[in-house]
DNA sequence: CTGAAAGCGCTTACAG
DNA sequence: CTGAAAGCGCTTACAG
């Protein structure tokens, strides 16, 4: 068997509290005491198991984030950032994934991970508002992304109106006057594609445009070919278009392929907005002007709150939303400056 | 505290070795006795303590997949396709970022989660091939990627030098005769660079061309902006290019980047193959034809022969090359067939 | 500042 | 088919 306290103890000739406190950095050791325990630590190439002391403390020290599909840049840029802040903490973050269109959504809320875990990070994609039944757990969860639950947890979201009314505007004081929306679903209006849908409109609305129904977008998942496939509806109904504003960036790279295959010129022609700011729209073609949600912000403060329930915070559940801000890129310039 | 194998126990009239049973699926049970430890579960709510079993078979069913960043697209498919393969094999995986330039490799190799995991796929990008004694561990191991180790440990890598052939001869095939490189490391032989370059080379020359050493552009980190800065500094130098074979797609989408803005037409102008497949190629302006070497696969065997390691396999280190596939797309259509 | 000892919740030979 | 019991390797009051 692997190297134990016990032996550490022994030949260091003390017990093995005494070597448990020098491994933890308990301060009052006896600096020649804590200099034997080393010696035999290193003597012997002791090594802690972790999960002895797990199952001592009852807490496992990891945390656990579960997200659709790490194939999608939103997502691994998420999982990158809340891995960062769950190491400034100290803790281990297991990522899970739960599909595409979350089909295993209830394994990661209940399934036998979560007794490997503290806690958990969950970004829902098809859980319903209607229904939050599953989010009654045991265990300290913090809930992220678009959707507004008023369910019994702690809530992190971002601000999906206020940044596509931002996006709106920014298309409009560039001159846009026929802006098209990429990524409606019809019929929905909590989850993330109706609010972004509500402000991109208030935003045309305060602007004195009046919405136009043909250049409404529908795309049920947010990935480059249904935002090209959209584009191509939208443009297919003949209505003119000088703007455009994708519900998400992956969208809007789609959307930006369509228009450069009818021989569209971005910005020139059509001026395009995404949503998200992930790495790519740096080097798309043009580089694209996007709403920044910081997921920096959103992981650090989802990994505090889920942190201030483990030590057994008791408070009504929370809800944060995390600033946004327009990044402006080539895609959006005026004429002339490019 | 929680509910424990023995409430179980009491509640069902039996002994705790008979719950254990009947929540590890041991077939010799009365189905009398079953029922009755089953519905004592569902009365009590009973859960298993991972940790415990953990403690008592000293193994976490956990392996590592440690990757310098998991914002990289070609990583985070990569933590994809490994996270599906350990689940096949009744595996949880855990995920770890070394760094971007690889900074946390060593803590990664010897660090408190390898106490955590059963065993390590590790893809590794500052670890030089003259130095491999931090690869001598004690747990099982595999690498994954690029370099060539004589280390100690099995190994899975890929076609290099003939995918980077294959790219180079589909160029030559094209029409191309001025064929420009992007990504390579200067006097770097063994590593990925060295290989693909080398391959580049042997299908140029195996074609009759000779290989031009201003149509190579330097790179030293395989990103978007210095695919496009080696790019701009191979057309500086004033020589005709009408192809292009970048290492990697990220490469590959930053030269696109920079051929645009020149005003050059992709692919009449120039033609342009990229490596590794990741799944922004389908969306690039035009989609990027590109090497796959099949993350599936490599994901698949590294699983596999981890596994093989865990359970005690004492043969000598194993190296596997994956397949590739070279996948034609529009960034490399002959005139007229785009 | 340090020691002796209980116990976290399982699994697993060993018996029967 | 099932039971009694040891023990995985720690942490942690409790004493001193």
């Amino acid at each position: 068997m692997a190297v134990t306290m016990h032996d550490v103890a022994r030949l260091a000739g003390v017990s093995i509290k005494t070597v448990s406190n020098v491994v933890n950095d308990y301060p009052y050791i006896r600096p020649q005491t804590r200099a034997r325990v080393e010696a035999a630590i290193e003597t012997l190439g002791y090594e802690l198991n972790v999960t002895a002391r797990q199952l001592k403390q009852g807490r496992t020290g990891m945390i656990g984030l579960a997200v659709p599909d790490l194939r999608v840049p939103y997502f691994s840029e998420l999982a990158y950032s809340v891995m960062r802040a769950a190491e400034d903490r100290g803790l281990t973050l297991l990522i899970e994934q739960t599909g595409p269109m979350g089909e295993r959504e209830l394994d990661a809320l209940r399934g036998q991970k979560r007794r490997l875990t503290d806690g958990l990070i969950f970004s829902p994609v098809s859980m319903s508002p209607d229904d939050t039944t599953p989010l009654a757990v045991t265990y300290p969860l913090v809930l992220l992304g678009e959707r507004v639950f008023q369910g019994p947890v702690d809530h992190v979201t971002m601000a999906n109106v206020e940044g596509a009314k931002a996006a709106a505007s920014h298309l409009v004081e560039r001159g846009c006057r026929h802006v098209a929306v990429i990524g409606a679903h019809p019929g929905e209006v909590v989850g993330s594609a109706g609010l972004r849908l509500k402000g991109f409109q208030a935003g045309l609305t305060e602007a004195g445009l009046t919405p136009d129904p043909r250049l409404v977008g529908v795309a049920g998942r947010w990935v480059h070919a249904t935002g090209a496939e959209a584009m191509r509806q939208v443009l297919d109904t003949g209505a003119p278009v000088d703007g455009v504003f994708a519900m998400n960036d992956a969208l809007a790279l789609g959307a930006l392929r369509e228009l450069h295959r009818r021989g569209f010129a971005v910005p020139d022609d059509v001026a395009v907005v995404g949503f998200d700011n992930i790495a790519q729209t740096l080097y798309s073609e043009p580089p694209l002007t996007t709403i920044d949600v910081s997921r920096k912000h959103i992981a650090h403060e989802a990994v505090r709150m889920l942190i201030e329930r483990m030590e057994g915070l008791d408070v009504a559940p929370r809800l944060l939303t995390a600033p946004f801000e327009l990044v402006e890129r080539a895609s959006t310039a005026r004429q002339g400056t490019t």
